[in-house]
DNA sequence: TAACACTCGGAAAGCGCTCTCCAACCCGAA
DNA sequence: TTCGGGTTGGAGAGCGCTTTCCGAGTGTTA
């Protein structure tokens, strides 16, 4: 039972002798305060066992030292289990840990926040601009989310992980999605095959689509106009299914691209059962570099996306526009690599 | 800029010319209000688009519908890899989503925190007991950790996931890793394997001792008094050098339970590598069922952990202790199942 | 009509903190 | 000694909300 009140500012002034306005500058470290006095309440701070109440002083500062992590789903049936399979991908904890390495240094905390409905959404401006939180990183998954313009509109401290999908004057960071599926184009021209195919993600999601276009412009630009292309969603299961799809049109194929590890995972199934060997018949290249990329066998070439730098400095840019709301709107685009392994 | 000042309570009331007091209960559904005052209200509240402030809220109410999930690390030289690693792993990623589903439903927001230093630790219940968040779920990752006495004895209610190593009177959610390990060592035995190996976590985490002596007990119990056992740390490189060394010394090896799927996965890798055909030489069950699991080939048989449940239960917990702080001590232990897939 | 029990809404006291004023004081210059 | 400038510390007004306490209004009973 939490009963003994917590000590107060008030109460340490009163040990110390002084005013809590005086203790308020001691602690807050604001000069101006005679030396002495300033030990005298350092000393009834450590008496006392104050600890100051980070509300009660937001609640003046307007300052909470506390940034939310929003994660903006499309249509959350609640049971969706959707949810738990995006909390499952590494994606997720990636971008956690890439945001936690600046905020923590800073002593800023994170506050997680799902919305799936507009509703939700609404909510959420609301307490933000209260002061909920200082700002927001924005995990946007639905392919057209109207989080973004509401953020800038209600004048919300935010900063995008993937551009939006609609121009918005907010700031994000990016990877280069056409370069990365160029790269992959690239590689598998270089290694000789003549029939490539390519298992893509939704058509309306802009790092989807960046990645077909680039993928497509990459091998026209070396002759190769047409290309098949399946689409799947991003899950293992559609990778396979749009794997087969794919091998029964073009049976001649000898090299794709999927636009994810994790249908590449499945196409890597599809294939084994179909009798091709990966990647002495058809060489597989992934996108992500995730930790499925590793585990998968063969080994998966895959495009390298810095995930975790990018979400440390759309950390760092959510920090700078708090501190100046009134800074330019700013983009960080990150250039992927190709990481060489085994299937392809 | 954020200028405009946002609308108050204050300014609701007069609008809807009541006094704040009406207001105030007319949007905590509070009765005693004339049906009539109560539709003028809120139509107020949607002319002048009124958003409650949270935090001027707590600050009074000493509620604030925020849980702390508190990751509690021993060493964090601050830039150690080793939390990157944590975050990228799965196992992060599917307790936030366990949390989240049962909070999110109650409208309680997740609020993140990592400690590392017992300064942090101080400063965390410090902020705990001053109603930063109404109560927290602690993921323990140091093999004795000071956080959850810390916890208790600040009378802050916390559900740890995982058993505390010390006996502290604190509630906690756990596997039961010694009938999981017993699964394991079922499974291999009943495969008909003969000289079987274990390649364990660290030996002062509880959760890896725990499947140690479980394995040890079920085996013994059929006749196999002595198991060659050589130690990790949960990655996947120690697994694969634990494999090596295990294999080097028990070269008629055929069977061998690692205590997580990360670490089979490196196990998986010193085997081919030395040439040996999983399962039809040497059969090799995991631990955790991660996506890992799925994605290696040949696909784990592993233990499954219901990490996901455990954690949605801990929530539970948790919102039961803060609404009843005289609520007795529990602790839930869940039971794994073994899945069967290509490598056992 | 008087007395009583209720119901409802308002005034106001905080929750714990920051920060603007302002009074008090000290110093050296005139 | 008087005055101006520069410090230092205290009083007190909020931040936006909840909630206790009361008075006013309503209806019921004798």
């Amino acid at each position: 039972m939490r009963t003994e009140r917590l000590p107060t500012l008030e109460d340490v002034a009163r040990v110390a002798g002084v005013s809590r306005a005086t203790v308020s500058r001691v602690i807050n470290g604001i000069r101006n305060v005679d030396p002495q006095l300033h030990e005298v309440v350092w000393d009834a701070v450590g008496r006392t066992g104050y600890v100051p109440n980070r509300l009660a002083r937001s609640l003046v500062t307007r300052r909470t030292g506390t940034v939310a992590l929003v994660v903006s789903d499309s249509e959350s049936h609640d049971d969706d289990p959707f949810m738990s399979r995006f909390f499952a991908d590494p994606y997720f904890g990636r971008v956690v840990g890439g945001l936690m390495s600046v905020l923590r240094r800073q002593g800023v905390q994170l506050a997680l926040q799902i919305v799936g409905t507009d509703d939700g959404r609404k909510r959420l401006v609301g307490d933000l601009r209260n002061g909920q939180a200082d700002g927001a990183i924005v995990l946007s998954l639905p392919a057209v989310d109207p989080l973004p313009r509401m953020l800038t509109e209600g004048d919300v401290p935010a900063v995008l992980i993937g551009r939006p999908a609609e121009p918005v004057p907010i700031d994000y960071v990016d990877l280069a999605n056409d370069t990365g599926a160029a790269l992959a184009a690239e590689h598998l021209l270089t290694r000789g095959c003549q029939r490539i195919g390519m298992i893509s993600g939704p058509a309306d999601v802009p790092a989807s689509s960046d990645r077909v276009a680039g993928f497509r412009r990459a091998l026209a630009r070396r002759g190769h106009g047409w290309v098949p292309i399946e689409t799947g969603n991003f899950t293992r299961d559609s990778g396979e299914a749009a794997m087969r799809t794919l091998l029964a049109a073009n049976p001649e194929l000898d090299g794709v691209f999927v636009a994810n590890d994790l249908m590449a995972l499945g196409a890597l199934a599809a294939l084994r059962e179909a009798g091709r060997r990966v990647p002495d018949d058809l060489a597989v290249v992934g996108f992500d570099d995730s930790s499925a990329a590793v585990a998968a066998s063969p080994a998966l070439t895959t495009i390298r996306h810095p995930l975790e730098d990018m979400a440390a400095e759309a950390a760092r840019l959510l920090l700078a526009r708090i501190e100046d709301p009134a800074m330019r709107v700013s983009s960080v685009i990150y250039e992927p690599v190709l990481v060489e392994r085994e299937s392809a």
